[in-house]
RNA sequence: GGGGUUGUGGUGGAACGGCAGACACGGAAGUCUUAAAAACUUCUGCUCGCAAGGGCGUGUGGGUUCGAGUCCCACCAACCCCA
């Protein structure tokens, strides 16, 4: 046999890679004579190193695009950065390096390592979000909403740190004390900008037209929160208005206080003398506090009395008046009627404050008493206590379902007490930020304090590149040169020196794509009539509540500002029906999951401790996994124990009894170890001692925990899986394939180093298929060839359905098995010439869109015509791929008993007499007759079928 | 507390309501080799049996159906989001 070559990646990944480029193989170019697809997968952030989460989020969109590009259709598929934000601020803190610098160094990096994937990126189009060629039309787009009220001014908290005179994202947050040097921080009122994002509230509940996962549309769903129920006014005793919204006006005769959140405008003016000191002390320690601690439920309710009251409009009840930080200055109206008798938290609240309970809704059967209920009634039941409407039935719907709730609105409305009124949870966009990487926002404040938008002739405001960061102070507030200006009057004024959220940038970066050097305007109509709206979009679902509806919401204010006219113009001369186009940004959404940090398996323990029943409960855990022979040594020892002392006893072993064996599973604190084959629990306490190698001192049951779970990837956790040295061991087709084929794409899951050897052995395999050559015998035996053709159709379909259903793991197994039935066949030697070449160019288009280079090589050496990536996918032929003969499968009761042979297509009653007379069925029968028969028929792959009912 | 997702061999994972475990990894035995690796062949859900063959099996318990991993109800567990 003589020495063929063998499969080396390195040498040809790259030598495609740059013919590709050389000769523009993926340039996107608007052609009104084929359909188009407009394919995008979230652009990465340049944090420096491709990870291989974004190689498992990108090369199987980019297998699904080069699919798509050889079913004809005309693909754009490009790439960018989303190049803003904070990391770049703290490398500049820490390193001294400039954000641009630290940035623009990363993405060149990161270029590289993008281009090692084999993608078919058109790289003409990158958009980078931080070139002042970007941000000029991120700022164009919030003068657009500035001027056309959908920005404005107003008021919120924000983590405030007095040491660095700085504001803080939650992240740089922790304990309340700020990340960098410990000093407190608190939550302070700013004037910032707003996008009205609740006036699109009612519309992004909408999603009939996209066809997105059902998980991401629930969680939007409950995102934007949207509830009915009323507004309804209280006075103070003053005469002071205090609106709250409720969604239970029902339970309005049981508002026995009120509670105003902290920040509420009323509370400096209604707190009587005697409680002014304690109002105050409340509300500068509510300060300290985030939302979240704020809001958490099962926290001990605190509050201080005001001293003030409010009058009940529907019974005219003094009530007393609250203060407490469970209620929120930005949900609702920053107030709130309590009904301790029908709502958990006012009952908590009343109950440790001892306020008064009045029970308004009753079920059959009870007698509540407001002095003696335990908890609150928040269900169905009859109105009492609430004047002419006791007895009524409130359903436990919500909003007008609930007749109770209606007839109570309808009579507040009368009444002129309060409003029908819809609340959401979602509040508007805060998209300031005061930090200096970012979009500037592009405003100037007049010398009498208004504002107006700088000129489009002066966009971008570009920031200044010479500033200093130093974490302390906001740089571009502190830069004079930027900051004085003239307003457009030519009279003296002050730039905003806030940015922009990041997330206005990656909320229209897919339509730069569109024309990525376009000076006229954002993108180029032309361009956005033929490739709009996007067709798939791919990305991590922890996007759902942010990117993906904060972009939902910029196209429809675009859309309904005629950003998108021109290019609805030019659709419809091209003849294509423009409606509903524009309404959303991703017709069909698709959400990878993760890849997470390498399981660890096989750590060997040894756990002391007494057995109570089956189970050990171990007061000492030591995990020797990490160093192989001590493992050994310590099962080796285990054994020896055992052979030497039949009946280990509590005293035979130092501290007790004990356990050594290898961690097979663990739930909670429960461990499950193999000890010489057989499974047995460890239960491990808190209390128990624990020595985990590599980390020293003594070591907690969470530390144990950690140690052994399977984890998000982190630098810290040192289980990062590097991508570019798989690409280095064993190629980008074969770190492709494997991402595609050992994964469940939509869930992902821990990485797996082993796993990756069957696809290295399955491109082995098609190599040296491949480059053995055509069989020389020109013409086959013709049932073997039909055999091939027909696996060769069966593996189009399969490979084709596969990949369209992001279901890449079949597609790869279906290759797979095609080259197994190719193996055999050639080994059997019985396939001609011509049938063979057929067969391998076949399965090489079906691989292209997966394993684009070793399939480029393979196409070229065996003569085929440049590049493969420009064939037409192979025709699937139905009558190829259908089989000649299948099984018909005999079941008694639905479970399977036998099994015969029989040609394709058999019919009801020849299947019938066939089953009665198989041995299968004579056994079960016995000699009876079967209550009924039960006739499946064939269809595709799936074999026919009868079931016997008995 | 509310909402969501997921529970299938030792592992990753397949299965329009129709033969559960495709395709792989790992493992076992064998072939080749001085040896090892690689490669190849066979076996590999559990269980009873020498075998032929049987029984049990998709987190648990019910239900719908001729037939349920798949649909419905309840529960348990893990993970994620919200509060």
């Amino acid at each position: 046999m003589t020495e063929r070559e063998r499969y080396q990646p390195k040498a040809i990944e790259s030598k495609w890679q740059q013919q590709w480029e050389a000769n523009e193989l993926y340039r996107a170019r608007v052609d009104w004579s084929k359909p188009k697809h407009y394919a995008v997968t979230m652009l990465p952030y340049p944090s420096g190193d491709l990870h291989i989460g974004h190689w498992f989020a990108m090369t199987p969109s980019d297998a699904r695009a080069r699919y798509m590009r050889m079913k004809g259709f005309n693909v754009l598929f490009p790439m960018g950065f989303d190049a803003f934000g904070l990391p770049a601020e703290n490398a500049a803190i820490q390193r001294g390096i400039h954000p641009a610098e630290w940035t623009y160094k990363n993405i060149e990096r990161m270029r590289g390592q993008l281009r090692s994937m084999g993608t078919m990126f058109d790289w003409q189009r990158e958009t980078v979000s931080c070139d002042p060629d970007y941000y000029k039309w991120t700022e164009w787009f919030f003068k657009l909403f500035y001027e056309n009220d959908l920005a404005y001014h107003g008021e919120a908290l924000v983590n405030w740190s007095e040491a660095l005179q700085t504001v803080l994202a939650n992240e740089q947050v922790i304990d309340g004390k700020d990340e960098r040097l410990g000093q407190p921080v608190i939550q302070k009122m700013m004037t910032q900008w707003f996008f009205r994002y609740k006036r699109y509230a009612d519309e992004l509940l909408e999603f009939d037209t996209i066809d997105w996962p059902d998980p991401i549309r629930i969680m939007q769903t409950n995102w934007i929160g949207r509830s009915e129920g009323a507004k309804v006014t209280f006075k103070t005793e003053a005469g002071d208005p205090i609106v709250v919204f409720t969604t239970r006006p029902d339970t309005l005769w049981g508002a026995t206080f009120m509670v105003l959140s902290p920040e509420h405008d009323l509370v400096e003016k209604i707190t009587t003398e005697a409680q002014r000191q304690a109002v105050s002390e409340y509300v500068a320690r509510a300060a300290r506090e985030t939302e979240i601690e704020r809001t958490a439920e099962n926290r001990e309710k605190t509050g201080v009395f005001t001293g003030a009251y409010a009058i009940n409009p529907v019974n005219q009840a003094r009530i007393p008046i609250w203060i407490a930080d469970y209620v929120l200055i930005t949900y609702g109206t920053g107030a709130i009627m309590a009904v301790p008798a029908g709502d958990h938290r006012d009952f908590d609240f009343a109950r440790k404050f001892d306020l008064e309970i009045v029970p308004i809704i009753q079920p059959e059967g009870e007698q509540f008493d407001g002095a003696t209920m335990t908890e609150a009634w928040e269900g169905a039941g009859y109105m009492i206590n609430s004047g002419a409407f006791n007895g009524t039935y409130s359903n436990g719907d919500k909003g007008r379902k609930n007749p109770a709730i209606s007839a109570v609105i309808d009579w507040i409305e009368e009444q002129g007490i309060g409003k029908e009124s819809v609340n959401y949870r979602l509040r508007d966009w805060l998209i300031s930020r005061q930090r200096y990487w970012g979009a500037p926002i592009p405003i100037v404040y007049r010398q009498d304090g208004t504002t107006e938008a700088v000129p489009d002739d002066k966009l971008p405001v570009e920031l200044p590149t010479d500033v200093k960061i130093t974490g302390v102070g906001n740089p571009l507030a502190q830069d004079a040169r930027f900051v004085n200006t003239v307003d457009s009057q030519g009279k003296p004024a002050r730039r905003e020196t806030d940015t922009m959220d990041t997330f206005m940038c990656s909320s229209w970066y897919f339509l730069r794509y569109l024309s990525a050097h376009y000076q006229a305007a954002p993108f180029d109509p032309e361009e956005a009539a033929y490739w709009l709206p996007v067709d798939v979009y791919t990305g991590g679902a922890e996007h759902a509540t942010m990117h993906l509806l904060y972009a939902r919401w910029f196209i429809k204010a675009m859309r309904d500002l005629g950003i998108f006219d021109d290019a609805t113009a030019i659709m419809r001369q091209h003849g294509r029906n423009a409606d509903g186009l524009f309404d959303e940004p991703f017709r069909l959404l698709r959400n990878q999951g993760q890849i997470l940090g390498e399981e660890r398996r096989g750590d060997t323990i040894v756990a002391t401790g007494r057995f109570e029943g089956s189970k050990l409960v171990a007061s000492r855990v030591e995990v020797i996994g990490d160093d192989a022979n001590k493992a050994q040594a310590a099962l080796a020892a285990e054994r020896e124990s055992v052979t030497t002392d039949a009946t280990p006893t509590a005293e035979s072993v130092l501290g007790g009894e004990r356990v050594v064996g290898e961690i097979i599973k663990r739930t909670e604190n429960i461990l499950n170890v193999n000890q010489n084959g057989d499974l047995i629990p460890v239960e491990v306490p808190t209390d128990a001692e624990i020595i985990i190698p590599n980390i020293p001192g003594p070591n907690t049951v969470n530390q144990l925990r950690h140690h052994l779970e399977i984890q998000r990837m982190s630098k810290s956790k040192g289980n990062v899986v590097n991508p570019d040295e798989l690409v280095e061991q064993y190629g980008a087709d074969t770190v492709r394939a494997y991402l595609m084929f050992g994964f469940d794409w939509v869930k992902g899951g821990p990485w797996d180093s082993q796993n990756i050897q069957g696809v290295v052995r399955w491109l082995n395999d098609v190599w040296e298929l491949v480059t053995a050559g055509a069989p020389a015998r020109a013409s086959g035996d013709p049932a073997a060839e039909r055999h091939i053709e027909r696996r060769v159709h069966q593996a189009v379909l399969k490979v084709s359905s596969s990949i369209e259903a992001f279901s890449f793991n079949t597609a790869v197994a279906a290759l797979m098995t095609l080259k197994n039935d190719l193996r055999a066949a050639f080994r059997e030697g019985k396939i001609g010439t011509d049938a063979w070449r057929e067969a391998v160019r076949a399965m090489l288009l079906l691989m292209a869109p997966i394993t684009p280079h070793v399939a480029e090589e393979m196409w070229n050496r065996l003569g085929f015509p440049y590049s493969i990536h420009q064939q037409d996918w192979p025709q699937y032929d139905a009558a190829k791929a259908a089989e000649e003969e299948t099984t018909l499968v005999i079941m008694k009761n639905g479970k399977p008993i036998d099994r015969v042979p029989v040609p394709v297509g058999i019919g009801e009653e020849e299947a019938k007499r066939l089953a009665l007379e198989s041995s299968g069925a004579r056994r079960v029968l016995n000699g009876d007759q079967p209550k009924k028969l039960i006739f499946i028929a064939g269809r595709g792959n799936v074999e026919p079928k009868i079931n016997i009912v008995i």
